[in-house]
DNA sequence: GTTTTATGGACAAAAAAAGTCCAAATTAGT
DNA sequence: ACTAATTTGGACTTTTTTTGTCCATAAAAC
């Protein structure tokens, strides 16, 4: 079974497990290291064009990177906002019915 | 059983239940009447000052306009980054994780 | 103990958000 | 149909937030 990893923590994942420096990878990745390191430690959100040069230098499929940061904002927002975990279902159904409206009905 | 309306939906619900116009509501809540009309429509988002606003003049749980709210945003995260549903069951399992570590593992 | 690596915070530039204004469109009232 | 009231749309300005870098300190490796 896959464990809960936050963006953050399967990205130093993926660089430990390589043994490679935030410098190295940073430079790879065009961004500065200092950045690199918060985005680990997931002070800083990556942008989406940072996840897809992660993506390519992982050789990670950009779009689980993709899903696993949109679900890290998600769950980053329930928490700061002290909501409770039912606005998740709420959530589903808005889902569900913006989309019917957008097609017809 | 309750309807799933989005946050604008349900503010022009109320407005429209006690036949107000914007122009009214919008001075009460001291925003431009364009400004209220477009969150009424889901065009810009009421700020948590606006909602504790709204909350006072319809005599509404402010709590509950702000999950309602805050269901919305997810919602439209959703739709716009076209990702799966399944990303709110990751971020749910996100939220738990974050808030063991929080307290002690 | 020196060199490499990682962290923290301050800062500047860029981007996004917030709100207003006003004009155009739609609706209601007569 | 005419007028007045209401609602919508978009352009614009100001404020706030975000993004990334730089540099200094801390921690770890050698």
């Amino acid at each position: 079974m896959k464990k809960t990893n936050t963006f953050g923590e399967h990205l130093r994942n993926l660089r430990e497990e390589s043994s490679l420096t935030l410098k190295f990878v940073s430079e790879q990745i065009g961004i500065d290291t200092s950045l690199l390191a918060k985005i680990e430690r997931n002070e800083r959100p990556p942008t989406k064009l940072i996840i897809k040069h992660i993506g390519k230098f992982f050789k990670v499929d950009e779009k689980d990177l993709l899903n696993s940061f949109l679900s890290d904002q998600i769950a980053y927002k329930i928490i700061d906002e002290e909501a409770d975990l039912s606005v998740l279902k709420v959530a589903e159904k808005k889902v569900k019915y913006l989309k019917n409206i957008q097609n017809g009905k």
